[in-house]
This record gives structure tokens, sequence and C-alpha cells, in this order.
RNA sequence: CGGAAUGUAGCGCAGCCUGGUAGCGCACUGGUCUGGGGGACCAGGGGUCGUCGGUUCGAAUCCGGCCGUUCCGACCA
């Protein structure tokens, strides 16, 4: 993409609405402008970024889980028959069609996700089951804030499980636990989990994956020794493997403020690893068994030839606020550095001076082969300051800068910068062609 | 929903106290110069001052209602 070409608005400025970083930088950036509190369009870049992040949960999500997808419109019946129509509250948003009837906007997918199933699963030998949709959501807040971190409406992975009995529902929620892990990895996030509330979802067993951020939401109380856990290399069918891995990451305390038990936390972590921080939540698991398989009727036969309402859990991750929390990792005081896995673009080719022609031609030659090979470049090609140039690109956080200007092209040579790290080596113009392949 | 701010050009703000018909910086348009970190100069364009009503000869300014947005708190992916 041509930058002459791209809708890109800019901001100098720090827009008066937006008090917290991931906010600022996102309207800075051009990636999303307000509609209403709460509610926010997302512009060409932005847009970019959130398809990269929901490109990342299906490569990890389509391993143990199918993809469909589901209105966000939702009939109230279904919501009446689990007791939810009135439980969810002012949160929820409700209206009724020209005919009077009854309809809301979806805040989760429960109950609509147990009755699909319902209607056309029986029997225990279609199952396991595990199904997951991304697709907005809506959640009358009582107070939006930070911009997509709290934001009204809002898009959402949500997965569900079904399964014929408790033991088989451990292992999905399992799974999920290790897809989660990796999914926010692949994001280089540090993601933590953390014993929770279920909340309106429901349910006796419940984790929440947190990122930690000084402008998280809730205090976080943990055992540092957590963060130096890795993710072993093993695979989605081994089940005890990665029951290991729960059970080993669980056993760390970690705790929301909801959940923080001062005396246990000062006789089960050393002093020196006590960390106290603030986290942004950006994922959570839930294991919940009949909660609304019993209401909803979604009953399977199982072995024994016997009738039973089948064993569920859900599974969200906050796509959108996952751009910000991202954000939140990944700035500086020039703007954002993006991790590569969800960039915009991959290379932001600078011209220097667009109107000296041995610089444009480089521009134009190095800007035609990444294309060809498919590489996501941006090239700003608009006569203006280099300073103008440098400090958008840095702002629009581009990870690889591309800097061509007539003192290079002279001698040879033009630069590579690395945008999180600054650090900057010549490439010989004999190179060009090669620099996606060895950045450095 | 309790507490607190705020609404003036695309963005950031001044003007309001003490009423006299709107200004600054950035951005934008045309031009000249400049050219490796938001450059300079010249010439321009753009605002029913959130909205409705009241007071007044006259309201961005004073008074009242409504709406919007934001921050703190309780609540939440």
């Amino acid at each position: 993409m041509k930058r002459s070409q791209l809708f890109l608005p800019t901001l100098k400025e720090n827009p008066s609405e937006a008090s917290i970083i991931s906010h600022r930088l996102m309207l800075r950036s051009g990636m999303i402008r307000q509609s209403s509190s709460g509610i926010y369009s997302w512009l060409p870049l932005g847009y970019k970024v959130l398809k990269n992040i929901e490109n990342i949960i299906r490569s990890e999500q389509n391993l143990i889980s199918q993809e469909l997808l589901m209105p966000t419109i939702q009939d109230s019946e279904i919501w009446k028959k689990s007791g939810r129509f009135n439980d969810y509250g002012k949160e929820m948003l409700k209206f009724k069609d020209r005919h009077e009837h009854e309809l809301l906007y979806g805040p989760t997918n429960e109950e609509l996700i147990t009755d699909i199933f319902s209607k056309n699963v029986v029997s225990y030998k279609s199952l396991p089951m595990c199904l997951y949709h991304i697709q907005w959501k809506f959640r009358d807040e009582i107070r939006p804030r930070f911009g997509v971190m709290r934001g009204r409406e809002f898009l959402m992975k949500d997965a569900y499980s079904f399964d014929e009995n408790k033991e088989d529902a451990i292992k999905c929620y399992n799974r999920m636990f290790l897809s989660y892990l990796r999914i926010f990895k692949k994001m280089d996030l540090k993601a933590i989990p953390v014993a929770a509330d279920t909340g309106p979802i429901g349910g006796d067993l419940s984790h929440e994956f947190i990122i930690l951020a000084d402008t998280g939401e809730s205090d976080i109380y943990l055992d540092k020794n957590i963060l130096g856990e890795n993710i072993p290399n093993i695979k989605y069918d081994e089940p005890l493997a990665i029951s290991d891995l729960v059970d080993k990451l669980t056993s760390y305390y970690t705790a929301a403020d909801d959940k923080h038990n001062e005396d246990i936390y000062i006789k089960s972590v050393k002093e020196n690893d006590r960390l106290k921080t603030r986290g942004i939540e950006v994922g959570h698991l839930f294991y919940f068994g009949n909660k609304y398989s019993k209401p909803l009727e979604a009953n399977i036969t199982n072995t024994d030839g016997q009738n039973i309402p089948v064993e569920m859990g859900s599974y969200g991750i906050g796509v959108s606020r996952l751009v910000g929390a991202i954000i939140d990792a990944h700035n500086d005081d020039k703007g954002i550095y993006w991790p590569e896995s969800v960039a915009p673009y991959m290379f932001g080719i600078v011209n220097l001076r667009q109107d000296d022609n041995a610089c444009r031609e480089l521009s134009d030659s190095i800007y035609n082969n990444l294309r060809k090979s498919n590489i996501e470049v941006l090239y700003d090609d608009r006569n203006e300051g280099a300073g103008i140039k440098l400090a958008e690109m840095d702002l629009i956080g581009i990870p690889w800068q591309i800097r061509i200007g007539p003192r290079g092209v002279k001698n040879g040579y033009f630069e590579l910068m690395n945008r999180e790290t600054g650090k900057t080596v010549e490439v010989d113009v004999n190179e060009a062609n090669n620099i996606a392949k060895n950045k450095f």
C-alpha cells in the first residue's frame, strides 16, 4: 500500500477524550474513531491489526475446535428458558421488532449454541465437540472507558464445548488452557492464568488470563516465578501432559483482588517472590456442566443408552480488547511497536526524498519486490519532509523501517531499522531483494 | 447510579468572571524556497460557539432545561 493512497488520519496531539496510553495511540495512529461512548469504528490500519489477531486465534483454535458464525441478534425465548433474560440485568440490550417480538443484541452465546446443539446432536458418538465463533457482542456497561479496553460493543472469540461427562469436559478445558497460552504467546504477550469468579456465566471452574499492565483494571497478586514458566512442546492429543502443565501453572499463587487472600499469600509465597501489579483480562475459561444444557434440554444418549444433559464449558477471548492490551505492552515515547505477528505492515518504506530520481527508483523497486513476495508493506511515497514521515512511521509502529535517502543511495546502501530496538543496519542496494528473508 | 469536570474550525486550546457578533497553534488549499527527525515565508479557505428556551437594544459570555463526552467510585470480556 502506498501511503498517498491510504486512509490514515493520524493526530499530532493527544485527543482530550483519551486518558490512557493505548487509547491515545489508537486514536493518534488513525486506527479507530469513536462513534459514541464505548462504540468505535475501525479504520483501515486498526482493522488490519484486528484481523491479524483474529487469525492468530483461528490458527490455534482450529486445532481443537470448529469455527462457525452465530448472529449478533438473538431471540429472547432461549434466554427466558435459561433464566438469564432477567438475571443478566441492564447490561443486556433488549428491543422489539415490528411484530412486537422481543429480541436482544447478544452479550454472549451460551443459550444460542446450546439451542443449536440440542436440535442437531443426539448421541455421545458425536462427542467431544467444540465450536467457536468470532462475533461482535454488546454489553451496555455502566461506564465504558479506556477506548477498546472497555467498550460496549466489542469483538469476542467465544468457544463452547460439549462432552459426555465431566472428565472429558475437563480435558477440553485443559486443551483450551494450553491453546490460550499459545495464542497470547504468539502475540508477544505474557498472559498469566488466575483463578476467577464465574459471574453471570456460572459454573464451578474458571480461570482468567491476565496481561500484566499498569493500566489494567484490577489489582493482581502473584508469585513472580510463574513468569519464568515456558510452554512445553506438547500436542493437543496428550491429555496427561496438558493436565500436568495446567496443574503446574495453577499451583502458583495468582489472584485478582476479588479472590485475593492476604494470609494465604503471605504464607505460601516468599516475600521476594511476591508481586502486586495491575492486569488486563484478555481471556476467560468456564466449566459449567449442565447449567445451560439442563434448562434448554440439550440431552444426549450416552453409552449406557440413557438420556443425559450434555457437559459444557465456554471460553472467551476479548479480541478487540487485545489490540489495546498489545499496545499497552508495546509502546514507547514515539508510539507503538507492533509484534510482527499482528503488525498491520511488516515493512515501512520511508523515501526521504520523493523528488529524487535515484531514491524513488530504489524505493519503487523494493516496494514492488516485497509486494510480489506477498509481504505487507507500507510505502510512504508522499512528497513530505523526512521528519514527518519518520515520526509517523514510528507512531504507527511498523516493525521494520526501510529508510532510503540520497546520502545512502549515492554510496550504494539504504538503511533498515528495527522499530522496537532502534537498531539500524546499512544494507547494500544489491541485497535489496533479500531483506525480507534476512532482516538481521 | 453517587461524586467531579467539560462541550468554541478536522485536532489541541484561549475568549466567558466584567455581554457589543470570535481568536491562537497545528492541520488544510495555492505558491516560492527547503530537504536525514513533525522546516521557512507569502497568500487563502473553513466555526448557526452542543442544543432548546429565558433575560437584554444586543448573548460564545448571564439564567434554566435537555443532550453529548470524559474522569473517580460501585460493577464487568
